[in-house]
DNA sequence: CGTATTTGACCGGCGC
DNA sequence: GCGCCGGTCAAATACG
């Protein structure tokens, strides 16, 4: 973890220019996105906080090749490179990528957000008596970064707002949700960048213990494992033609190893009305020139803020 | 009426 | 010790 972190220093991230003003979605659902596997010392992180590394400890990556992604992230990656900065030098964003370490991640498991429920009660009770001097341990967080118009993304998952705080330094709050379902503790916290106000980052923490309430249609169904995603066959085949489903953090990561092994890059698995496309991931991100997306590409790419690393293999075009 | 949101207050961690 | 800040609580309010 702590080789990820000064991967990180060393590389200084940020959004690559990628970022279109149009074409946005109207319904921006998860995968108008793109996540952001960095990780963040979240004693000092800014208020984006991306894939946590160093707490996780929660999500049982089922992948024992969870190191291909971070291959994925990492080969391509020159130290030479410079790093690509978006519209703007971005110093809330310099936690940079940190893909992470593989065994880091593989070999979680543990205590799923099962005990998010217990954590609230631990945390009322603490407010009667003197609280203990332990350390309560923070779910694994993950974060991604999206460019929406909305700030409250349909994941497919029912949220209830439980707080809402001013964020320092940026006129746009910060929201935070709770996952509704009774045993299940996860939150996640919505703020939108004072960088770019068109982009939302959302950081989850903890994982569901419970099947999303809606399935998304077609999308989740290009992996192998499809029961994977929904964590136990995912609640009702109903699907909601507006909604699309968020995975968990997992499961998004399979997507990734996934896709980025299937070298489909075009064809789009949704219809119209969902935003993800496949080159999102698309095996080679890190094309030498954006031309290399085709325009329908683009138009689609144009909402996703890729992964920090991808994007730093970017070419960088002075402007 | 049940559920979700709003919002001010409160708490704990951390830096100075 | 104090103040700042992030995160959470919970009463009030809004909504369907």
């Amino acid at each position: 973890m702590l080789l990820m972190e000064e991967t990180i220093k060393s590389d200084n991230l940020s959004f690559s220019g990628q970022i279109s003003e149009t074409g946005r979605m109207p319904n921006s659902s998860f995968f108008d996105v793109i996540s952001s596997y960095n990780c963040v010392d979240h004693q000092k992180t800014s208020s984006f906080g991306f894939l946590d590394i160093s707490d996780i400890h929660d999500f049982d990556f089922p992948f024992s090749d969870i190191s291909t992604f971070d291959d994925l992230m990492l080969q391509n990656i020159s130290p030479e490179q410079p790093p690509v900065s978006l519209t703007s030098p971005a110093p809330e964003y310099s936690e940079v990528a940190n893909t992470s370490n593989s065994s880091s991640i593989s070999s979680s498991s543990t205590e799923p957000a099962g005990n998010g429920g217990n954590q609230e009660k631990t945390k009322k009770q603490s407010l009667k008596p003197k609280k203990k001097k332990v350390k309560k341990e923070r779910e694994a967080r993950f974060a991604f970064m999206t460019k929406s118009d909305i700030d409250h993304l349909d994941d497919g998952y029912r949220w209830r707002k439980y707080g809402q705080k001013a964020v320092k330094n940026s006129p746009f709050p910060r929201s935070y949700y709770r996952c509704t379902s009774t045993s299940c503790g996860v939150k996640k916290r919505v703020e939108r960048s004072s960088e770019d106000t068109s982009i939302v980052v959302t950081t989850y923490e903890g994982t569901h213990t419970h099947p999303c309430h809606i399935m998304p249609r077609g999308f989740f169904g290009i992996i192998p494992e499809t029961a994977a995603f929904g964590s136990g066959g995912g609640g009702g085949g109903g699907g909601s033609p507006s909604h699309l489903v968020m995975p968990t953090p997992h499961q998004m990561l399979q997507y990734h190893l996934h896709h980025n092994t299937q070298q489909q890059q075009e064809q789009p698995y949704l219809s119209s009305n969902n935003t993800f496309s496949p080159t999102l991931m698309q095996k080679r991100p890190f094309c030498p020139s954006v031309s290399t997306y085709s325009a329908r590409d683009h138009g689609l790419l144009q909402d996703m803020l890729l992964p920090s690393k991808i994007l730093m293999k970017e070419p960088i075009k002075e402007e």
